[in-house]
DNA sequence: GAAGGGTGTCTTTTT
DNA sequence: GACACCCTTC
C-alpha cells in the first residue's frame, strides 16, 4: 500500500510515532490508541520510505497470537509475503538463533524444549536424587526459584548464599538441574532466552553479524519485558541499531512473573537521546469509560503519565450492581446479558472478566441455565493435555533416544509391566555412569542385570521404539504421528477407557494427526519435519481454535483480556480481598492490581458493568465482603447503581454513601409476619423446606403474606415460593 | 496397577 | 468445595 495514504489515515501523534527517525524511540501507547497500527505502519514506512529491506527488521512480541496478527497486517500493508521478516515472540526468535548456532551455544543439534510441566517433573527427579525431602523442598518452588534466577540472567554459579540454607540448597538444586538438562540436551523456556543471550556474549563475531543485519528492532508490550529480555534487546541493537519500544506502564500486570516495569525508565536512562512519544487519543471506549479508567489509575504513584481522551461521546454511565451473594451476582450477569442481547448486542460482543479462574464456575452455571452459549478462554491448552504430551513423548524418543524425560513418561504407558524396580535400576546406572535412561536400558539388557522377565519387557519397549523409527523414516509427518499413536498402544489404551473422557482423548489424538498433516515445515527452523513439529508443540501451546467463531459470550480472567476489546464488559467480583486480591495486598502489590483494574475497564467499548457480592463462598466457606476500593476510585458521577425490582439492597454501606447520602438504603428486609428476631428470613439466610430440603434465600418479591421468596436449594436448584405457604424454616 | 481414601492446596500465565 | 496428588490396599 502507498505509504502516504497509510500515514494520512493516522492522527498526528500516531504519525509522529510511525515516522520518527530517532535511533531510540519509546512510545507510550495508551489502551486503544492504535498501537499495533502504529507499529505496522512504522515497519512499512521504513521499508518503503527508507528502502530498508524487510530482512533487516525484527519485530518482537510476547504471544504467538500477537506475532501472527502483526504478520498478517504487515502482509496486507506491504503487499508481499513477509517470510523474510523476523516477527515472533522473544522465545520464538531466541530459539531460532539457538537452532542456527546450536554448537556455539553449547547444545546438541537435536536439543529439545522443556515445558513447565516437564520442568517440574524433572526437578522432582533431581530433588529426589539429591535426597531432599519433597515436603520441605517442593519441586514447584525450585522451579520458581530457578526460573526467576534465569529471568535475571543468573546461573547457579552466580548465586551467593552467604550461608543461607534456602539459598544454598536452591543453588545446589539449580546446579544439579543445569547439569541434568545439559546431559539430556533439553532447555526450558527461561533457558531459551538466557542461552541465546549468552550465545552472543560468548561469540562477538556472531553478535556483530546479527547487529549488522538487524538495523531496526521493534518491541511490543515493552512493559512486560524481564531483565534478560531487555538485555537481549540492547545487545542485539548494539551501537548502531534502531530500537523502537512500544508499551504502556499502566498496563504492566506481569510483575509476578518477572516483568520489569522499570525497564521503561531504564530505557530512557540507557538511551538518554531517546525520543518519547505518547499516544493518548483513544478510539475504543466512551468518554465515561475513559474517565473512569483515568481516575482509577491516577491513584498509582510514579507513573510515566498519560491521559486518555476521546473525540467520541460520553455514552452510558457505568452500571454498578451490589449483589448480596455470588449466586445473585451470577444471575444478575446472566439476566443483564439476556436483556442486552434483546437490545441488539451479539453474544460475542459481550465479555465477563474476573480476577481468578475459580470465579467462572457460578457464572457458567448461570449462563447455562439461561441458555446462553459461552466460551471460556484460558484453561488447558492443546499441547498440554496429558494424552497429547504422551504421544509427543514418543515422538521425542524417536528424535532423541537420550531424552530421559520422554523415556520416563512413556516407558510404561500404556502399562507394559515395566515397574519401579526396573526403573530404579536404570536410574542408578544413570547416576553412576552418567548414562541416559535409554543407554542404561541397553546396558541392563546386554549385561542381564535384571530377571529375565523384566529384561524381556524392557527389550520389547526398546524394540518398539526402534521399529517405529525404522518403519517411519520415509513417511510423511502425519503418518508417523499416526503410526506412533497406534503402534505404541496409546490409542488402544484410551479406547479401553470408559466414559466420555476416553472418547475426548481419542479425538485429541486424532487432532494431533491433523495438526501434523497441516503442519508447515520451514527448513530454516529445524533439521527435520519432526524436529520442527516438536518445537512447534513446545513453543506454541496451541490455543484451542475450535469454536472461536461461534457466537458466544466471552469469559476470561482480567489478565487474559489484555489486548482485547469488547463492546459490553462485565467486571465481576469487585470486592476487597478478591480484587485487589488478598495475596497481592499482602505482598504490597496494590498498584499492579490497580493496573489490572485499569486494563479491565479499558477493555470496554460502549458499556461497562461492575458487580460485587456482599457474601461470597470461596474455598468452601462463606465470607462477607466489602466493595473493592477500585469502585470508590471511580467518580460517582460516572456510575449508576442498578437495583433489581423492589430489591432489598446492601447490608453493607454503598460505596457511594458518603457522596450521595440520599441513596442510603434500609439495612435489611425481613419478610412475612415473622419479623421478630429468630425466625426472620433474610437474604442469604440458610433455610430448609419440608420437600425441597436445604437452601439459601436468593431474592424477595413483594411484601406481606403474598410475598414471594426465591430459594436456591442444594438439591433441586432455585425456586420461587410464596412465603406464607412455603413453610420455610431457618436452618 | 487400578481404585479408593486421605491430605493439602487453592491469583494471575506465556513461552 | 473441588481437585490434584500421594499413599495404601487388594
Amino acid at each position: 500500500m502507498e505509504i502516504s495514504k497509510l500515514l494520512s489515515a493516522l492522527n498526528p501523534a500516531q504519525r509522529d510515532a510511525a515516522t520518527a527517525d530517532s535511533q531510540h524511540l519509546l512510545v507510550l501507547a495508551g489502551a486503544g490508541s492504535g498501537k499495533t497500527r502504529v507499529l505496522t505502519t512504522r515497519i512499512t514506512y521504513f521499508c518503503q520510505h527508507f528502502d530498508l529491506s524487510p530482512w533487516s527488521i525484527m519485530a518482537v512480541t510476547f504471544t504467538n497470537k500477537a506475532a501472527t496478527e502483526m504478520r498478517g497486517r504487515l502482509e496486507e500493508l506491504l503487499g508481499m509475503p513477509t517470510k523474510q521478516l523476523w516477527i515472533g515472540t522473544f522465545h520464538g526468535l531466541a530459539h531460532r538463533f539457538l537452532r542456527a548456532h546450536w554448537a556455539e551455544a553449547g547444545l546438541p543439534q537435536n536439543f529439545q524444549i522443556l515445558d513447565s510441566d516437564d520442568q517440574t517433573r524433572l526437578l522432582k527427579r533431581v530433588l529426589k536424587d539429591m535426597n531432599l525431602d519433597e515436603e520441605k523442598w517442593p519441586a514447584r518452588q525450585a522451579a520458581w526459584f530457578i526460573n526467576s534466577q534465569k529471568d535475571e540472567g543468573r546461573r547457579a554459579r552466580h548465586i551467593s548464599h552467604n550461608g543461607d540454607l534456602f539459598l544454598a540448597t536452591m543453588q545446589k538444586v539449580y546446579a544439579a538441574y543445569e547439569e541434568v538438562c545439559q546431559r539430556n540436551g533439553v532447555i526450558d523456556f527461561a533457558e531459551i532466552l538466557l542461552r541465546s543471550h549468552e550465545l552472543w556474549l560468548n561469540n562477538p563475531t556472531l553478535l556483530a553479524h546479527y547487529q549488522g543485519r538487524f538495523r531496526h528492532i521493534l518491541v511490543d508490550e515493552f512493559q512486560d519485558t524481564n531483565s534478560v529480555q531487555y538485555a537481549w534487546l540492547r545487545l542485539l541493537a548494539g551501537k548502531e541499531g534502531m530500537l523502537t519500544a512500544v508499551g504502556d506502564d499502566d498496563q504492566s500486570i506481569y510483575g509476578w512473573r518477572g516483568a520489569k516495569i522499570e525497564n521503561i525508565r531504564r530505557f530512557q536512562q540507557d538511551y538518554p537521546q531517546a525520543e518519547l512519544l505518547r499516544l493518548e487519543q483513544n478510539y475504543r471506549s466512551t468518554g465515561v469509560i475513559l474517565k473512569a479508567a483515568n481516575a482509577v489509575i491516577a491513584n498509582n504513584s510514579d507513573r510515566m503519565g498519560k491521559n486518555l481522551w476521546t473525540e467520541g461521546t460520553d455514552g452510558e454511565p457505568i452500571k454498578l450492581y451490589a449483589a448480596f451473594n455470588d449466586l445473585d451476582e451470577a444471575q444478575f450477569v446472566a439476566r443483564s446479558i439476556e436483556q442486552q442481547i434483546g437490545r441488539g448486542y451479539a453474544r460475542r460482543e459481550i465479555a465477563i472478566l474476573y480476577r481468578s479462574n475459580a470465579q467462572s464456575r457460578l457464572l457458567e452455571e448461570a449462563l447455562l441455565r439461561a441458555g446462553l452459549p459461552y466460551r471460556i478462554y484460558g484453561g488447558q491448552r492443546f499441547f498440554e493435555r496429558a494424552e497429547i504430551k504422551n504421544a509427543v513423548a514418543y515422538l521425542r524418543l524417536l528424535g532423541i533416544r537420550n531424552d530421559d524425560i520422554a523415556f520416563e513418561r512413556v516407558v510404561n504407558l500404556p502399562v507394559r509391566g515395566i515397574g519401579d524396580k526396573t526403573l530404579e535400576t536404570l536410574r542408578e546406572l544413570v547416576r553412576a555412569e552418567g548414562l541416559s535412561m535409554w543407554s542404561a536400558a541397553e546396558t541392563v539388557i546386554k549385561q542381564k542385570l535384571l530377571p529375565a522377565g523384566a529384561i524381556a519387557k524392557l527389550a520389547a519397549f526398546l524394540h518398539l521404539i526402534e521399529t517405529l523409527d525404522a518403519g517411519t523414516r520415509e513417511a510423511p509427518l502425519h503418518e508417523l504421528v499416526d503410526a506412533v499413536i497406534k503402534q505404541s498402544g496409546l490409542w488402544q489404551h484410551h479406547e479401553k477407557e470408559k466414559g466420555e473422557k476416553g472418547q475426548a482423548r481419542l479425538e485429541n489424538l486424532q487432532e494431533l494427526v491433523v495438526a501434523a498433516r497441516e503442519f508447515d515445515w520451514d527448513e530454516d527452523d529445524a533439521p527435520s519435519p519432526l524436529a520442527a513439529f516438536l518445537d512447534h508443540a513446545a513453543l506454541e501451546s496451541g490455543e484451542q481454535q475450535a469454536g472461536e467463531f461461534e457466537d458466544a459470550v466471552q469469559m476470561m480472567t482480567l489478565h487474559s483480556a489484555k489486548g482485547l476489546e469488547f463492546p459490553l464488559v462485565f467486571m465481576v467480583g469487585m470486592e476487597e480481598g478478591l480484587f485487589p486480591h488478598e495475596m497481592a495486598l499482602q505482598e504490597n502489590n496494590l498498584e499492579e492490581e490497580r493496573r489490572l483494574c485499569y486494563v479491565g475497564v479499558t477493555r470496554a467499548m460502549r458499556q461497562l458493568y461492575i458487580t460485587y457480592a456482599e457474601i461470597r463462598r470461596l474455598y468452601g466457606n462463606e465470607s462477607c465482603k466489602t466493595p473493592s476500593r477500585f469502585i470508590r476510585e471511580i467518580p460517582a458521577a460516572l456510575v449508576q447503581e442498578v437495583r433489581v425490582k423492589t430489591q432489598p439492597v446492601s447490608s453493607t454501606p454503598s460505596p457511594f454513601r458518603s457522596n450521595t447520602p440520599s441513596v442510603a438504603v434500609p439495612r435489611q428486609t425481613t419478610l412475612g409476619g415473622n419479623e421478630s428476631g429468630e425466625g426472620a428470613l433474610r437474604l442469604g439466610q440458610r433455610v430448609s423446606h419440608p420437600k425441597f430440603g436445604k437452601g439459601t434465600i436468593l431474592n424477595f418479591e413483594g411484601n406481606g403474606p403474598n410475598a414471594r421468596v426465591q430459594v436456591n436449594f442444594t438439591d433441586v436448584g432455585s425456586k420461587w415460593l410464596v412465603a406464607q405457604y412455603a413453610r420455610l424454616e431457618t436452618a
